[in-house]
DNA sequence: CGTCTTGTAACTAACTTGGTTACAATCAGC
DNA sequence: GCTGATTGTAACCAAGTTAGTTACAAGACG
């Protein structure tokens, strides 16, 4: 399949935002801290602005913050400001209606793509963005160093 | 997306073999009434042979068959043969391991997406294709001949 | 005004998908 | 063994999708 990366992109995004504190972030830090380019952070970013997720700013000291607290988005919310289109379809070419298969098909794999589709989102509502933060910072480890009083982008390190 | 229609299809086709009720039924009936190319079906047979849900056999009189019952055929055992990729993946170029965020991002989010993924596989377990092909005979409807009983291929109809 | 940043269009390269043709391999029945 | 039906599979094409890139307009702030 073509690997559905904008999940994981936009997953790693908010995990920024929330992790790092600063009150906003550029789309060229975010871009750095993934290894793409500052257009595809602003792509993916204006999806999740619509779904109001996020905010963003124009100008010298503008950029990306949460729009709601970390805590208040789950990765069903992301998945579904990402995702348009069901992840069942049926074909473009319609079936054949001279064969009662053909002519039912659609009818009853529709709701079931649909159920199948609402229960991942529902195991996807038991994680928040806050959750994702907490098992980053758990693996980052006791640092020697507060890194948040070294900066005010504490996740960016000493980043090229 | 480029929206995934071979598990349609591949519910299409199973449900055929279950609903027809012929010992075997051609590559070319199948894609007559998924309304595709021959080919494109035993491509996608292919993969469920491999998984040991379908047999088929060549020459005269040959062509599909399944080869478990379809009571014992769930639609996760159909998701699980066709798609061989993680539904949710990292993209191609690694995060910055220079930022907390990027250097454990991949972790967290792996188990995340695998068990979305699971909780998705879990809910296709409920449904056979048994349950489908009851529920495209209810749409069917009454029938003033039993259909099973023109010919051998029932579901084909008045097909050309 | 000058500069930093977002917003967005346009284009490209790589990949995926479905469709099609072609042909070898297999098998049943005569 | 010959014939014909059917699968098995490679090769190729057209269309669509995705990520990446460049370019530049628009907005915001000192």
């Amino acid at each position: 399949m073509a690997a559905n990366t904008r999940f994981a992109v936009a997953l790693h995004v908010l995990g920024f935002l929330a992790y790092a504190g600063a009150p906003v972030s550029t789309s060229e830090q975010l871009a750095a801290s993934v290894n793409t380019n500052p257009v595809v952070i602003r792509r993916l970013l204006a999806s999740l602005r619509e779904a109001g997720l996020v905010a963003s700013q124009a100008g010298p000291g503008g950029g990306w913050r949460l729009e709601r607290s970390a805590e208040d988005i789950s990765l069903a919310d992301v998945y579904r400001a990402i995702e348009d289109e069901p992840l069942f379809a049926m074909p473009a070419r319609d079936p054949s209606d001279a064969c009662d298969v053909g002519a039912h098909v659609q009818a009853v794999f529709d709701p079931l793509a649909g159920e199948a589709e609402a229960a991942l989102i529902e195991r996807l509502e038991d994680t928040s963005i806050a959750d994702m933060v907490v098992e980053i910072a758990l693996r980052v480890g006791p640092c020697p160093i507060d890194q948040h009083e070294i900066e005010h982008q504490p996740s960016l390190g000493a980043m090229t």
